[in-house]
DNA sequence: AAAATAACGCAACATTGTTGCAAATACAAA
DNA sequence: TTTGTATTTGCAACAATGTTGCGTTATTTT
């Protein structure tokens, strides 16, 4: 398998998503990276970062993609990364939040192969109320 | 209120997404109706089918965004609508199905006023295994 | 130091979704 | 049936997001 190379862009992009209560999107980053480099290179980069299992992608409930840390995944069992716990997605402020703590039980669908879940809730967060 | 009207366009997407058993994207549903009408129309009738509670938007692990139908909604109720029910996103034929006998239960996280909710399981679907 | 590999920047493109505005249409009232 | 009007549509233009190819740069290995 080919290697990975830490570069000052992979650096910075891991050190935003990790430092942010709230999952970032692609244009957050970029803005936040103030021009350091190429928004294909922060595309390129988030794909590293997830395949490396880094950070994981959430989608809100309207589609938009954002990028989370993961705090909770160990970083021994990183090869078997499932983020089966919850997302909080704010109607107000769009913000996306990990609700790590909360992991919806549930009747496996008969047939159904399942090898992911996402389960987002939406409404109002703590700050907008 | 504004009173809505009945034309080509609305009759034939509604039929569409009423006739398919999964969920479809704009992109199917345009290429379904052959010209019928403009893309932008599509989206105009998908947005006012939505307020009119005739089909909910479901969004897919990868962000894509795709309409089904209200199975489970009896058009009495259909303005407390929430679509508290699952869906299969399958990882070969992305494909989106209703799975509308799954209600997940899980612990309310405090201080989340919580509004509406989105249950993706993904994984093989039973056509694709 | 040289070769090999990984990451990057840039340009070009595709897809998805939005907005403004004038023209067409549906539908209810006359 | 005709008319009036609010609703819907088409078109053009635009914005946002994501992808690909390719030549250049940077890092690692030999
Ligand atoms: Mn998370
Ligand atoms: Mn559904
Ligand atoms: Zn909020
Ligand atoms: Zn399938």
């Amino acid at each position: 398998m080919k290697q990975t190379r830490n570069t000052a862009a992979k650096t910075e992009i891991l050190k935003l998503i990790n430092h942010s209560p709230v999952a970032l999107s692609h244009a957050e980053i970029q803005s936040a990276l103030n021009g350091l480099c190429d928004r294909v290179t922060i595309y390129r980069v988030l794909e590293r970062l997830i395949t490396e299992d880094e950070v994981h992608k959430v989608v809100n409930l309207e589609g938009v993609v954002k990028y989370a840390s993961c705090h909770s995944c160990s970083s021994e069992e990183k090869h078997i990364h499932t983020h089966n716990h919850a997302h909080f997605s704010c109607e107000k402020c769009k913000e996306i939040t990990c609700l790590e703590d909360i992991e919806p039980s549930f009747k496996v669908p008969k047939n159904y192969q399942i090898n992911e879940m996402n389960f987002t809730l939406s409404g109002i967060c703590p700050n907008c109320r």
